[in-house]
DNA sequence: GTCCAGGTCGCGC
DNA sequence: GCGCGACATGGA
């Protein structure tokens, strides 16, 4: 059976996913010659769904399949809101469009409507990825990923390895020896063990984090109390929630602005951080796009 | 073997 | 508050 749902007039599918290197991470796998971005799911019923979501006119159409049984229509609509989730459908980009109008278009950021980052239906699942990008090449981002999701994750096709992410349920289950002896996430092993047990034991509450109402310096308290989790990590978690007012100041932020600005010299903190003042709420946007 | 990667922790001052 | 070594892992 097969989902639509209504797009908002300024989107762009294959802006959205690949602007971000998350579509390279598992379970999300993106065919750019059929412009399929797929991904399996586990329900909060415990059903596991392979979803496969393409652009047509104006919607999103969603493929699901599923072994056998149907899905109930609250299963449906839970498939929904993470679709509308991971694509950021409510958010505005209005502001964001102005300011690059005001300040200096680039990249067609308007014209292609651009400035959506693909994300993870849970915050659980993009607070990992983030600590797995933390101290560490890329290559090995992806290598921890997918150890961590074909170890865990529920099976939806065994010979195509297609496994969902995993719960945070099964994390705490299979203890932290089992992360440390199998996955090679180095010593993150024990930060994702101790994350995933909080959430369960309801220390901590990351889907509560998502809404609006909730002041961004809430936000980074909690964050803060996440062992893994430094300066670089929360502004790109808050970049996920659609918080997009903290710069990551990591080695890529500073090789960036030290070669396109200062000439390859190393400039101050201070001096980095004011290149991007005017764009206000939207300073990691604005980085973000200002890459060639 | 040594160094380091889109950092962060825990310590000592 | 700041400086510094340690941290798992694999590629250069």
């Amino acid at each position: 059976m097969s989902l639509t749902i209504a797009l908002p007039h300024s989107f762009n599918f294959y802006a959205t996913v690949t602007d971000h290197g998350w579509y390279r991470l598992s379970p999300f796998d993106f065919d750019h010659d059929k412009k399929v971005l797929s991904r399996v799911e586990e329900l909060s019923t415990g059903k596991i769904v392979f979803v496969s979501i393409q652009h047509r006119l104006n919607s999103l159409i969603v493929d699901l399949e599923y072994i056998d049984d149907v899905l109930s229509p609250v299963e449906e609509q839970e498939i929904e809101e993470k679709i509308k989730w991971i694509f950021r459908l409510d958010e505005d980009f209005d502001r964001f469009y102005q300011l690059c109008q005001d300040i200096g278009e680039r990249n067609g950021i308007i014209k292609q409507y651009r400035g959506r980052l693909l994300r993870s239906p849970s915050l659980f699942e993009d607070i990992v990825k983030t600590i797995f990008t933390t101290n560490t090449t890329w290559s090995r981002t992806i290598a921890m990923t997918n150890n961590f999701v074909t170890h865990l994750g529920k099976p939806y096709h065994l010979e195509k390895k297609l496994f969902s992410f995993p719960n945070v349920t099964t994390v705490v289950a299979k203890g932290e020896d089992y992360l440390k002896k199998h996955l090679k996430l180095g010593y993150r092993s024990t930060y994702i063990f101790e994350l995933a047990q909080r959430i369960v034991s309801q220390d901590l509450d990351l889907e509560g984090l998502k809404h609006d109402v909730i002041s961004t310096d809430q936000v980074i308290a909690q964050l803060k109390t996440i062992k893994g989790v430094g300066p670089y990590a929360i502004s790109t978690i808050l970049m996920l929630l659609g918080r997009y007012d903290y710069l990551p100041i990591d080695s890529d932020f500073k090789k960036h602005v030290r070669m396109k600005y200062f000439s390859g010299v190393s400039p101050s903190q201070q001096e980095m951080k004011q290149l991007y003042d005017q764009w206000g709420e939207f300073k990691y946007l604005a980085y973000w796009f200002d890459h060639d």
